[in-house]
Parts: structure tokens; C-alpha cells; sequence
DNA sequence: CTGTATCCGCGGCGATACTG
DNA sequence: CAGTATCGCCGCGGATACAG
């Protein structure tokens, strides 16, 4: 690998995805978009401690990102859904990578503990 | 999939990995760290815009979580050396997914621009 | 049901000075 | 060179009230 390639510039690729993707949330909504598309209420229920000012602003972050999708049925009473765009779609092996490596880091634990440490 | 599982609570994957690595600076980090040991100089050199407060704090942090470990030779001058334990080195698919959902964000986002958006 | 508006605490993060 | 100590900003994120 280059050299120049160690350099972490202001413009890098994991800093763009951290940008996007950072923050308490915005994975945890994906995550649950992944499954679905959702109404704003479902969200809440699924993500239990986030509140209604987050899942919003959230929603709109990624909205704005281009991740996701938010289409209004333009009822009475109001039926908002939210769902992936196709590249917000992509942010899934990201996530599955992330519950991997949960599980990898867990399991680490487990045998540190059971092997007397 | 089970219905169960789309249900975020506390203990979830995506959350203990947010938790271990989530924050502006721990990722770059790590990428520096996955390309060989480095001296506390020399990832400041590496990552220009870190403050040193953050990164010996976050370097500290990711000792607690046993993904790197620190090497003292005992020199004088000081001389100390971080690098990934096998546990952290298992963040590299992650890193990789970022790296390539970033590339692929950028990409759909020049295909926008260029049909006329 | 789907939002907006407002207020505010806390902690992430940075800047600077200092030490062994 | 590799840290520690201190101070302070500011924005993330939470609570609450209100609106269409």
C-alpha cells in the first residue's frame, strides 16, 4: 500500500461516512429501515428510548443525505412513511459488519473472563 | 427474520459497537494502527487535525476496551508504541465497509449531479 | 399521528500551559 | 517524547409544550 495513503486528510472516506453516519442514531434507524419501511410512530416504538425530537432530526439528516426516502400519503389523519433510497440500502453490510464485530468483540470477553483473567 | 429481533433495545450489537467505537477520532485511529505500530508522534503527524488531548484520551479508551495495546520500552528519551491487539485488528472489515460506502455515497452523488439534478 | 418550537444540561472536544 | 492539568466553548441530545 502507498505511503501516502496512511495520511488522514480532512477529505477521506471514513470521515465521509462518519459524517453521514455518525451520531447516537442514525445507524439504529437504518438499521431499522433495513427491515421495512416504517411510519414515524413504529420507529419510536422499535427504538424505545429515542426521543420524538431525535428521530426526526435524524430523519431529516438522512433524508438530506439522500439515505431515505420519506413519503407523505397526504391523509387525514396524517400516514408518513419512511424507507431506504437504494443507496441507503448500501449502509446495510456496514451494519452487519458492526453487529459481526459486536458478536467477535463479546465472545473476546467470554473467554478472557473464563480463562481466569 | 424473527419479528423479535427488529426491536432496538439497550443491549444490541449496533449500540456496544457505537459505544466502543463511536466518537470522531477512535476509527482513524485504528486505521492508522492497521497498518503498522505507530509512536504517539507519529499518528499525530498522521492525523494533522487531532489535538493530543483526544488522542492519548481516546487512545486510552481503546486500551480499556482491550483493541489496543500500549508498549512502554522504558527509554529515555520516552519511547511508546501502540498497536492493534487480535481483537482490534477484527475492526479492519469494518473500516473496509466504511471505505466502501463511502466511495459508493460519492459516486451515486456524482451520477446525480451529472443527470442534470 | 406527524410534526415544530423552545429551553437547557451535559459531555465531547479543543486550546493552552506545564511536567518527567 | 509522552504525557497531565485546567479551562471553556458549543453542539448533541433530552424534556416539555404546542400546532395542523
Amino acid at each position: 500500500m502507498d505511503k501516502e495513503a496512511i495520511l488522514i486528510t480532512a477529505r477521506c472516506p471514513i470521515r465521509t461516512t462518519l459524517e453521514l453516519l455518525g451520531g447516537k442514531w442514525k445507524l439504529l434507524i437504518l438499521f431499522q429501515l433495513h427491515h421495512a419501511p416504517f411510519r414515524l410512530s413504529a420507529l419510536r416504538k422499535n427504538i424505545p428510548d429515542i426521543s420524538e425530537k431525535m428521530l426526526i432530526q435524524e430523519l431529516k439528516s438522512l433524508q438530506e443525505s439522500g439515505l431515505v426516502l420519506r413519503q407523505n400519503f397526504g391523509e387525514v389523519p396524517p400516514r408518513v412513511e419512511y424507507q431506504l433510497t437504494a443507496i441507503g440500502r448500501q449502509t446495510m453490510p456496514l451494519i452487519e459488519q458492526m453487529r459481526a464485530f459486536a458478536l467477535a468483540y463479546e465472545e473476546e470477553l467470554r473467554r478472557n473472563t473464563a480463562s481466569g483473567q
